[in-house]
DNA sequence: CTGAAAGCGCTTACAG
DNA sequence: CTGAAAGCGCTTACAG
């Protein structure tokens, strides 16, 4: 990856001199240093507009001109070496090939470019030790400050970040014990809200679909379930909510879900998922399975399920503001490596977004 | 970003001797050094193993002791320097939330890691200036090579990093009059084996939707489509193919065109896709016109269309081998990376899903 | 078997 | 107004 530039020997005026055609050598400070005949100091002061009060205008034109005829590109490595800043954030994600990762991803780095931040990346795969290891992996390459939405059992990684001063926010998860950063969505108000949609339309025993985790968007979404009944008075059965293990076969494992919801003395009239996945799958059973939405079955889901435009019944959904998500994340991490500052922490509201799946119970 | 932590200093025997409490310092590799009581360079040698014959066991062990005792991590940054080489690779896609090209980087990403390379990200949104931007700044961060889906008229990018001995791999597309390497779809066999399954199906007129762009790859879509009418002795009526703006409203432009060719004086009977996004558009419009498939309209769509299995009429794709073009680029960028080789040329072939979107005639 | 020294390409405190 | 020099944290050719 290096530069084939032909170099030219020049005399203190800057004459020409000699044509040396020297390979594989990209140009450094030094080059237009000797091009222009000063110091690199000099140049480096001209090319990053420091000190221009105290240096001649003729001379500091000259440098410029001589900079951009050799094409010079300053090596942000050798940058970064002297002043201890890389200006890279490390993103680590579950999976940056998920749809709600990946969206998060393009807002942050487009943030991040404004303030010529470049991003790297990793996917930790819901793993603590993937993620510790990716850590350690971009601190050695001297990131910034990261982004991560952090593992289960992934404390002792931000306890880490916290002990060596790295500056991070947290998005979409974080540990309640733990203060620190972080941007999320506002969880159990999600997981109420869309409960007291489905009751308002009349259902009576909504059942629910999530993930056995301890993951506090999760939970959060758990207790927003439970809490949405007993404000309604309605007893909440164990029986009415599954939970599927991370690591299983989502796909069969959700039809397990459903099978057992509808096998309830009394079934279920409606379902809330946690999250797009298991409403991808559990859509696709049920409707398999002849069972009419939202006649026989009331759906909502967490996440935009943009699939469901296609199906009869569109499904009814709560959409995080991924946008401003990212782009508040972004702000913070940028401003903590800037300067230390208290933690920031931050609760974004869904949109609930209704369709066909949870018509009314009258209309149906 | 800096580690606090404790350094003490050692007498030439390694004892303990004070301890003195450095904030905000990491250890280098000099800390090491003078902990065991050597130079950084035999520390250097041990820790990368290095000259390993000729280091005395004891004292290599001792390094090593102090190494972990002090959690010495190594700077990157430094070594790259030094070695002119970082372990990073840029990956510049059209937009890394497309699932398409968000699959990919998960794929190289994996891929990289195993060779323990890094990978940083731009989306250039299909413009050739904003390419080169991204191809500039990650060049001043000297990554070690590229992996490019390049845009429309990024010719110049191309030579630019042919040039400057740049390694790079194009990816989805490549430019035909460039030697250098990629890997892509067979996009003309895939184009030309749709067309021909619609026309096997008992179709007679198929049309086509696509994007007005001199991209190879779509290009060879439209070549493909040709020449399977050609083959099949059905005479190509230029009306019987629309293309769409790539900075145009989509959804209403793929609405315009189904109106089109629904309007003709005899419709075509049957639509290929040339990309999952176009075919979800018009996959909304259809159905919202009581258009029914394969009934009124076969339909066939290049890239995976999950989105359809909701749909009662799942859609038939031509599926692209993300996994293995991802592993495949990363391969021989990584293989160009440590030793310049001859460009290699790889077209991968689409596998043809077949679903109830082209089910064929008689059995409508 | 081991170390002193130079150097990668920058920045910047300091001296003039 | 300008430059010589040190130093960021490594690697490595060279000398012993």
């Amino acid at each position: 990856m290096l530069f084939k530039k032909i170099r030219y020997i020049f005399d203190e005026k800057g004459a020409r001199n000699t044509g040396i055609i020297v390979m594989n050598k990209k140009v450094s400070l030094k080059d237009i240093a000797s091009k222009v005949g000063v110091s690199t100091a000099l140049v480096s002061y001209v090319l990053n507009n420091k000190k221009t009060d105290r240096i001649g205008k003729e001379i500091a034109g000259r440098i410029k001109i001589a900079a951009k005829e050799l094409n010079y590109r300053t090596n942000q490595i050798a940058k970064s070496l002297k002043t201890n800043k890389t200006f890279t954030i490390g993103l680590i994600v579950a999976d940056i090939s998920n749809p709600f990762f990946s969206a998060l991803a393009r807002i942050i780095e487009e943030e991040a470019d404004k303030k010529n931040y470049t991003v790297i990346f990793g996917s930790a795969e819901e793993q603590a030790e993937k993620s510790f290891k990716l850590i350690n992996t971009l601190l050695d390459r001297q990131v910034d400050g990261f982004i991560i939405a952090p593992a289960e059992n992934a404390e002792s990684n931000v306890n880490y970040l916290i002990q060596h001063d790295v500056p991070f926010v947290l998005i979409d998860r974080y540990f309640p014990l733990i203060e620190t950063n972080w941007v999320t969505l506002d969880n159990y108000k999600a997981s109420l809200m869309a409960v007291e949609h489905l009751l308002a339309g009349g259902n009576k025993r909504p059942g629910m679909i999530t993930y056995n985790t301890t993951l506090n968007n999760l939970r959060e979404r758990k207790t927003g379930y439970e809490n949405a009944l007993r404000k309604n008075n309605i007893h909440f059965e164990k029986d009415w909510r599954k939970e599927i293990l991370f690591d299983s076969n989502i796909k069969s494992s959700v039809e397990k879900a459903i099978d057992e919801l509808l096998a309830l003395p009394v079934p279920i009239d409606s379902i809330l998922f946690a999250s797009n996945i298991l409403a991808f799958h559990g859509l696709k059973y049920i409707h398999s399975n002849g069972i009419k939405i939202p006649g026989d079955l009331s759906i909502i889901t967490f996440d935009e399920m943009e699939a469901s435009d296609l199906f009869y019944a569109p499904l009814t959904y709560l959409e995080q503001p991924v946008l401003e998500m990212g782009q508040l994340a972004t702000k913070i991490l940028l401003e903590n490596i800037d300067m230390k500052k208290d933690p920031v922490q931050i609760k974004l509201d869904a949109t609930l977004v209704v369709r066909k799946s949870t018509l009314p119970i009258l209309f149906k």
